[in-house]
DNA sequence: AGTATTTGACCAAA
DNA sequence: TTTGGTCAAATACT
């Protein structure tokens, strides 16, 4: 990855808001298409949902990109977690405690399916396993920073089918403890996709208030891998402002707060 | 030459 | 003994 000709430019909160405000209003529109057109899908030749799913994919990729833009590294996952299904912030922290290696009882580990591995950080990969019942290897990767900056974050990487789409499966073990990488050297062209989308799940795309919100369909949830600190505590305030997820329930996106 | 990846061996827990 | 996770030598890449 070689340094480009960008230059780190925060966005205001406005124009965060404005920006995702936007791109949220069109993915929640084709969103609703995918489930108006269900019905009518098969009655008509042209494929309606393939086009829906298009759409709302990249708006899902538009989404990753002016987040990519603004962030490099994660110094800690547990926002983008809580806004995954796969995991919350009531879920165990450690789920399998059974073989493998006895510091993983005490370091903090979290979930999240994601349409990439990528999540801007420095990796370097230190193994790969065959996985029971699993049709693909499972691969492990350790900070690349673990020894200069004493770093112990760890990554393992699953692959799994979905709907016929390549996901996978990340399980974060330990926070970053090293510098985050410099956004000139992290935001050229082939750092993305820093925000996915999934369809995969229990998540619903909500809206209303936190007391009234209605359902409007069996949809997306944001998994969403933030990482700049300062894009990190941007967000923060952002969802403190906008309300992002509920505490008690499953994290999900109030729409009508971006759109007001 | 330095760095990253691959892969079989090894270890620990069940 | 089986299995998942890690180590480290060999290999590949830049």
């Amino acid at each position: 990855m070689e340094a480009t000709g960008y230059r780190h430019r925060r966005l205001t909160a406005e124009t965060w808001r404005r920006i995702m405000e936007i791109l949220l209003r069109g993915r929640q529109s084709a969103a609703q298409l995918q489930i108006d057109l269900q019905s009518a899908a098969s009655a008509t030749g042209i494929n309606w949902l393939a086009l829906a799913d298009e759409i709302e994919s990249s708006f899902a990729e538009a989404i990753s990109l002016v987040v990519s833009s603004e962030s490099a590294s994660c110094p800690d996952h547990s926002l983008c977690s809580d806004l995954d299904s796969g995991y919350s912030r009531r879920s165990p922290a450690v789920k399998d405690l059974g073989r493998g290696n006895k510091r993983r009882k005490l370091a903090k580990t979290r979930t999240v399916t994601a349409a990439t591995a990528e999540d801007g950080r420095a990796w370097r990969k230190y193994g790969q396993k065959a996985i029971q019942n699993k049709t693909y290897p499972k691969s492990y990767y350790r900070c690349t920073h673990k020894y200069d900056q004493s770093c112990p974050a760890v990554k393992h990487v699953q692959r799994i089918e979905d709907n016929s789409k390549i996901m996978y499966e990340i399980t974060y073990i330990s926070d970053h403890t090293c510098a985050p990488a410099s956004p000139i050297a992290d935001t050229s062209s082939d750092s993305y996709n820093l925000i996915c989308f999934s369809n995969s799940h229990n998540g619903q795309f909500t809206e209303g208030t936190d007391d009234n919100a209605t359902k409007v369909g069996e949809t997306t949830m944001a998994s969403c891998v933030m990482n700049e600190i300062d894009l990190w505590a941007e967000f923060n305030d952002f969802e403190h402002q906008y309300g992002l997820f509920g505490d008690n329930e499953d994290p999900y996106f109030f729409v009508d707060s971006f759109l007001k």
